[in-house]
DNA sequence: AATTTCACACCTAGGTGTGAAATT
DNA sequence: AATTTCACACCTAGGTGTGAAATT
């Protein structure tokens, strides 16, 4: 529910309006990471679109539906991309031309307004102090909250009397952004491509398009375990651990992690990420807290957190070169070593852990196992990805990527990518 | 102008308002043919869209803007394939539920209306009789004429009282039609895909995606006259002539005609058509009329007429194997002697024949003047089809077909089409 | 036998972020 | 060096007639 501005009486026709903000939840999502609006010359529109649900009109009365947006401060921002943060660059630019948008449905009756959801998907943002199609004027780099307005039209002759008891305003602060020309925070950019259905064309990692050598995935049952496959290499009986970063199949399951449970040998592996990936909710915990002193710690508290897992410090081998994923959160492998260790010991958090399996290094050094995924965009070929094949269960994404690396640090020569992958994925340095 | 329907004394701020049709001439053509529009269960747009420009209304008023259809007889008709014509078939269906479409913009000032073209282009036609999207009910197989209301939104609290005297009615003869589920005049549907954008898919004959082996057509001065070839086969100075149906160019010169001179030897050869060509208008006295015995004085008629040469019955030595056009029309060549021709001599109409060139009969049978054009639709192959190339002019299309039946004729043995013409293009018996 | 329906390929119209180039 | 612009490939959304199949 937005808050109504309190502003006096009202007219019992607006009073007693409520409204709800839909898709709130993908608002908040974005809202989290800081919502950025492109503007553009030939205007653009806003996603997510604002669209609202109305309650409590007057059926037979008309309304008319408006939205206007307002400066949040007077400040012009700059995004510092080392610290991922937006920073005060300055005093506000002069204000622009001040519009408001009508719906244009408006004026409509309140039956009308009430029979489905309001869409403003008509509404475009511009850059363009001259715009002569009606859209709304903005500062690039400055911030704006979006209001919404009803309007009672009033059948009195003496209507603009009643001018301020006629119309009701409404904030939704979820809705707040940044003007932008160009997207500033790549998470951002990433959140709208796997949002908007027209930005679909971006979607590099969308399971669908994935055209792996594999066959077809069944269905997995939720926790189930795979048994832990026969020890084969050195005899001994470490465990290798990969909290899995699930490949971006957000639309699936985002709020879920497949976890997969790497089974013999030797290494616990966890990343830790640098940022937060509040969106995507799949390290719900990955971040660096301030509690933690590093990405060890973070590795170490994750693996803890989210499969019941205590590792001493002292059992870590060492970092792994860190990778990038897609939402270019950097991502560092901690290799450990944890001794030998039953899957169904673990106790894996069911809001974070969607399910576990093993997997043995001598199952993963086999030719036939050892998959590669070519990705194309646009037609053309882009990048290759290897891919681990084990019965059902596909080993696929940052992943993959993370498990190579550790194949090639723990059996140097036993195993070598067929393909190199691009540097785009790895960290310099 | 819309002829308003005469109905008492009307309010100053209807009296004076009038209405333009637009796209009138694209209307006129469609309601020279019979036009049809297509119902669907969904509901289909009207092609051409009703589109008006509005005069004279009170820029500060408020004003809504609708349609209604109205039967134009209480009878049911069918179509008569052989004779291309629409029979009374018997009394009309029931009525079906009368509905209005406002215009999605009203209300609106007058000033709004009148700023640019109005169009109906959110009008749909359904003939499903429960309907719930609003759309136009109509039945199948009768006549509809469209009506265009503009109603004054009287700002009077008794407004219901002036009813009558605050709406004015405007009827565009033009824009009648017979309501069909499927199209039964093929010429409406060739012309339906030659004029609404969202059909260019049907479009196989723009000669923008013929892909024949010879090098773009440089544009051609109008009137342009090549000299006659040399004249090789059988010593004599007969002519051929071949009024030419341009293959469907329309887009480009509806109203113009490709006449192409075949020059020596040996013949005339003419198409007449069993049926008018009003729409392409490529042969304007074309079809069989009543005084033409058959199809040999038709295609007599028309070299007068078009290129001012009369021929004499006796030298017409008889008619090649019938073909279709585009448009299903049967096309008959006629073939005849004309003796030796200076084609500078001829007076070719002005308003029917935009250029006349002359072809020797030997350059024809060269196979490097012998082009194919391969069709594809929909990604597959479809046919392919004869192109006789002559310097910048290109023989195609129809003409290259009757000039390929020729060349059998004239010359049997010298020439061999290289593929079969499907039987489409060609009349059975 | 005539009419209607339907999945379909092929368009138009226009909403995306991309990444190089232009601008400030 | 930061910001803006632009042509572009790639989507969504939906308007065409087609022609086989279904219906009347």
């Amino acid at each position: 529910m937005g808050e109504p501005t309190g502003q006096g009486p009202k007219n019992p026709h607006v009073s007693s309006v409520t409204v709800q903000l839909e898709m709130k939840a993908l608002w908040e999502e974005f809202n989290q990471l800081g919502t950025e609006m492109i503007v553009t010359k030939a205007g653009r529109r806003m996603f997510p679109t604002f669209q609202v649900k109305i309650l409590g009109m007057d059926s037979l009365a008309d309304y008319a539906l408006l939205m206007d947006f307002v400066p949040l401060d007077d400040k012009r921002y700059r995004y510092a991309f080392h610290s991922s943060a937006w920073l005060v660059a300055g005093k506000a630019d002069p204000a622009t031309p001040g519009r408001v948008h009508f719906h244009p449905d408006s004026p409509a009756k309140g039956a009308q307004w009430m029979r489905q959801i309001v869409s403003f998907d008509k509404l475009k943002l511009t850059n363009n102090l001259l715009d002569d199609n009606g859209h709304i004027i903005l500062n690039s780099m400055h911030r704006y909250q979006p209001r919404f307005h009803v309007v009672f039209v009033d059948p009195r002759k003496d209507s603009e009397r009643y001018a301020q008891e006629n119309f009701k305003s409404f904030v939704f602060t979820e809705t707040q952004f940044t003007a932008v020309t160009a997207y500033q925070n790549h998470r951002i950019t990433q959140l709208k491509i796997a949002s908007n259905p027209f930005a679909k064309g971006f979607r590099e990692s969308d399971p669908d398009s994935w055209t792996a050598s594999a066959q077809p995935l069944p269905s997995v049952p939720a926790r189930s375990r795979s048994s832990l496959g026969p020890c084969l290499l050195r005899g001994s009986a470490e465990q290798e651990k990969d909290p899995n970063k699930a490949p971006a199949s957000t639309s699936r399951s985002p709020a879920r992690l497949h976890h997969q449970l790497l089974a013999s040998p030797e290494a616990l592996l966890a990343p830790a990420t640098y940022r937060a990936l509040a969106y995507q909710d799949l390290f719900p915990g990955g971040k660096c807290d301030p509690a933690d002193q590093d990405v060890v710690h973070t590795a170490l508290r994750e693996t803890r957190e989210e499969l019941g897992l205590a590792v001493p410090e002292d059992d870590v081998w060492g970092v792994l070169q860190p990778v990038y994923d897609q939402a270019k959160n950097t991502v560092v492998p901690v290799l450990a070593g944890v001794g030998p260790l039953d899957p169904q010991s673990l106790q894996p958090n069911p809001e974070e852990v969607e399910e576990v399996f093993a997997l043995p290094l001598a199952h993963l050094l086999q030719a036939q196992n050892q998959g590669y995924t070519h990705f194309c965009k646009g037609g053309h070929f882009r990048y290759t990805m290897p891919v681990f094949l084990h019965g059902p269960h596909r080993v696929w994404g940052l992943t993959a990527i993370i498990t190579e690396f550790t194949l090639q640090v723990l059996v140097p020569g036993a195993y070598q990518p067929r393909l190199d992958i691009p540097g785009a994925w790895r960290l310099r340095g």
